[in-house]
DNA sequence: TAAAAATGAGTTGTATACATCTCATAGGGA
DNA sequence: TCCCTATGAGATGTATACAACTCATTTTTA
């Protein structure tokens, strides 16, 4: 599933172009899906390091492999350097921001307090469709012993999809995205250090231990589970970030 | 040559004009500092209600004032798309957001919010300069009993920059800032309701505590004094907004 | 007459050529 | 040999023409 998102490399095939057009006519407003279709799949990779940090993006390529000119890939660049996931320097090109330890525990902890806002000022009710979104993905990951980074990478979303349903304010619900996906693309860097089996061990706790709170409505619960499992996660972090330093 | 990104008839004083273009003096590369410059200006008319919720943006007159294309002026308006302060249809136009009570609401509560974090992990320290100015800022205000809306405007903003300073936490302060703006564009379209002078009295006291408190070097404090400013003006608005609904 | 369709003005989104900048590298002078 | 200069490739920023879209008005048709 995840896979056919990832277009394959300069090699144009026409079944790649059509699942572009396709996806495209789904949503009513062509340009805004485009766009965010672009976007999505860019910051994707960078979260995932298929593009890593300190490297330089080709913008050229990257518009010829979107068959799409420069000047929307620019809107997506902009947008992706205000959420600190590229720099551009005039004359000089785009490249991804590098993983500076100070600014991650900067972007972790300001998650860390956004998540115990989730269940503040009347939260949306869960509704029986999302309970059952987590109910599967609760078997799913406790039966999934070896997951691959990429599933990994889809486990997280759901589950912090899941969360977002909840936050009733769409400002909110915004920031607290935004650190998401700058916080995750951390953990994904220093993933060898910490090893999948301890990321996948992270996430069946906490999709668990949200799955009994869900159950007895009770979404107050739900922010400190997560705070405190991105806290636990910092603490891994600064253990390895004091070791780099 | 930066003589021609100073507008020459819509701006309300002869001191905000030199004090513009003065910082604008100081960065080194010119793109971004004619993109900031476009920014900040546009976006003081919006907070200051120079052009008014719901309104359409002829971004043509506004090029052609700027004397640039429109390719820049677009970033500048996605970016302030991505604030919440304009909206852009296809075929339609560019408008100012509306003023939503609800989201209001939001944008206040989680200035709030962040505010209480000001003092949080380590701030940096207070320089005699900084203290200074928000010294002079304190006495400014405590004679000017007749404040103007775009002198209140600057005082607000000087105050509010005084304070960021002390956030260690480049993230933490551009979410921070960001709030800053979206909440004082509600105050001043309340202005007229809530009357100058209340305002005025509000930032008195929030800038001779701030300075008290800034004295001993008691950065914690400040953040709980902008939470409580910031409380008491929710308060207020909360029972204006009630009244309209 | 009323409803449907077509036309047009006006706006945003896109493509593309050009301007401007940075950096590496080659070449010349001491 | 070393240092300074300049020149070029390659990148981003800008200007501009054109495509795509919305909405109001006009025209056509039943």
């Amino acid at each position: 599933m995840q896979e056919e998102y990832r277009l394959s490399n300069k090699v144009d095939t026409i079944n790649a172009d059509d699942e572009i057009s396709e996806s495209f006519l789904i949503d009513t407003s062509p340009w805004r899906s485009r766009f965010d279709f672009v976007y999505r799949e860019i910051r994707r990779r960078i979260v995932l390091l298929d593009y890593l940090p300190e490297s330089k993006l080709d913008i050229k390529n990257i518009s010829e492999e979107f068959k799409i000119s420069r000047t929307p890939i620019r809107s997506v660049m902009q947008r992706l350097e205000r959420e600190g996931l590229v720099m551009t320097k005039h004359g000089v090109g785009t490249i991804v921001t590098g993983i500076i330890p100070s600014q991650s525990r900067d972007a972790i902890q300001l998650r860390l307090h956004l998540a115990t806002l989730i269940g503040e000022a009347d939260p949306k009710p869960i509704d029986s469709i999302s309970l059952e979104g987590l109910e599967l993905l609760n078997k799913r990951t406790l039966n999934n012993n070896n997951m691959s980074q990429s599933e990994l990478y889809k486990c997280y979303e759901q589950l912090h999809e899941f969360k977002c349903k909840l936050i009733s304010s769409d400002l909110l619900r915004e920031t607290y995205d935004q650190m998401y996906y700058r916080t995750v693309r951390v953990w994904f860097f220093y993933m060898k250090q910490l090893t999948l089996a301890e990321l996948s061990e992270s996430i069946k706790t906490d999709v668990s231990q949200t799955l009994n709170a869900a159950k007895r409505d009770d979404i107050r619960a739900i922010g400190f589970i997560t705070r405190n499992a991105i806290s636990a996660m910092l603490h891994r972090l600064n253990l390895l970030m004091m070791a780099e330093e």
